[in-house]
DNA sequence: CAATTCACTTGCAAAATGCAAGTTAAATCT
DNA sequence: AGATTTAACTTGCATTTTGCAAGTGAATTG
């Protein structure tokens, strides 16, 4: 899709998320962030989905420039970098878990349990505040010197 | 995103959802059948981002091979081909209205009332109600002789 | 029955992607 | 201290996807 700068893709919402992340290597990136705990660069590399280095820096970069990734230099080494999820990155949560039971619904070789959706049609607060503080202990896990 | 067949992508539920509409396109489209009502080709072409013809009818047969849209000649006139939402399609609805309300609190050039978020946040379920009851109508509005 | 509508298809240049091989700074090893 | 390794990118190039413009063919309309 060509020449849609940051303000052609705002107004409408749905144009505005698909900005964001309707493509398929943000919208991995977010799950191994929001769900699976992953904030390193290193830890992208290795997901299942073997994104390249040139294509995950290109993601990480766009999210940063969309405001839902901060950069950080590892205060034990240096030489290590993370990402943590803003606020804003945060928000998507609600909307990933509802795409995730979708999924569940959807795909005949699911691999998340019932379980999963159950909870969230039983109590979906209950449930979204479950993983925000899985968010919180991965991020925890990470500290800067300073900000990058 | 290479070679990456419909059975690589099940399994994980967001990699499930980005194999379906992890693509701007995609996203788009399926807004224009859950929201603006959209059925015909034609209407499709004229959307506000101007997808061009073989992007909208290479992205349509994804999404009938994806079991998302049914494909249909119209009753009164044979030249004229719509399509149909399909179960699956609207079950993603609270998931689209989700998103949108995320969109509408972090864009700040969004189009969208206060009144939606608002809405989806007092009694979400009978504002998903309301958003099936305009994809009833719309597809009420589309006649065929048979399938196709 | 000739012109038009409509849903695609085709051809080609431009852009994005994927892979492999750098590069650079920082940490570790000897 | 100097050499090796780790880690986060960057670069180059072949392949794929996209976008635009121009068909094509069946169905309608004039």
């Amino acid at each position: 899709m060509k020449n849609h700068n940051k303000t052609d893709w705002a107004g409408c919402p749905v144009r505005y998320a698909a900005g964001i992340f309707g493509d398929k290597w943000c919208f991995i990136l977010l799950r191994d962030i929001l769900l699976h705990g992953k904030r390193y660069y290193g830890e992208f590399l290795t997901s299942e989905e073997k994104i390249s280095t040139n294509i995950l820096a290109n993601r990480l970069a766009h999210l940063e420039q969309t405001g839902m990734l901060t950069r950080h230099v590892d205060a034990q080494k240096k030489s290590k970098v993370f990402y943590l999820p803003t606020a804003k990155a945060r928000a998507l949560l609600p909307a990933f878990l509802n795409i995730m039971v979708w999924s569940t619904e959807h795909d005949a070789q699911t691999e998340a349990p019932d379980s999963f959706a159950k909870a969230m049609q039983q109590d979906p607060i209950k449930t979204v505040e479950y993983y925000q503080r899985q968010i919180d202990a991965a991020d925890a896990r990470c500290h800067s010197t300073s900000n990058s």
